[in-house]
DNA sequence: TCTTGACTTAGAGCTAACTCAAGGTATTAC
DNA sequence: GTAATACCTTGAGTTAGCTCTAAGTCAAGA
């Protein structure tokens, strides 16, 4: 697969994908004999993981680790488990603010349903 | 209270918090007539919203359209209602992208779970 | 009044994560 | 074979969100 289709499987530009292989977040990708990135599955597991770690906010620099991490081999698997115990630490106090932020949405969303409909603020921020 | 109170209270750093009026994503904090800020419930108020915006990931431009549109005064009261409903959304997508995320870190943690007790890899990346 | 420490502003500097540009190579269509 | 297009690398540029620095002002204690 060419660096052209895999960017259009995953809506990420190219120059993200050369990008996230260059410092390491994924693998170096195989190539075709004239140097040219050729994706296998294996390879776009790796972006797959790199994106969906992205899109949840996590830095690269936990996905550099991890591939290091793994790169170096199986001796590494503790130390991989507790980098992905980490995360999802991460993850879940985050998920916990936006819960937060949220319920503090809606409490004025309905005030200012209340204010529109009305046409008056019932004390609002 | 004083900016160092205020820093203190919410575990921020002053220079965030004057940065944070500098730019507008809260409203000019009172002033001593000496020219120092004296935070009153008020500006308490702003920078506690501000903070859980923050927190949850929205962009400060959010924050700074909002006080714009609430200096405006009451006019932009469903301008500033549909900005609320457009960032809960932005939020509830950025929950399901950390939800998949954790899902897929579940997946990979119970696996290296197993290859740790077993010593030996079921098929991993 | 003098000193000390907390406060002020304006502007420069920093980091993360891309994003773009320049100059070159590979592949495909004719 | 040549032209057009897609790819390559290296390195510089950009943006968001702080963070720090310099040079000065304010306030409280000796």
């Amino acid at each position: 697969m060419t660096i052209r289709e895999v960017s259009e499987k995953y809506d990420i530009t190219q120059d993200t994908l050369r990008y996230y292989e260059r410092i390491g977040m994924i693998p170096p990708v195989t190539r075709t004999s004239g140097g040219i990135r050729d994706y296998q599955q294996q390879d776009l597991g790796w972006v797959e993981l790199a994106i969906c770690m992205r899109s949840a906010g996590l830095p690269v620099e936990v996905m550099i680790e991890y591939v290091k991490l793994y790169q170096a081999g199986d001796a590494t698997i503790p130390a991989r488990l507790q980098l992905l115990i980490d995360q999802r630490e991460v993850l879940l106090e985050q998920r916990r603010q936006i819960d937060a932020t949220l319920d503090r949405l809606n409490y004025k969303i309905s005030k200012y349903e209340d204010a529109v409909k009305t046409g008056k603020l019932s004390w609002e921020k």
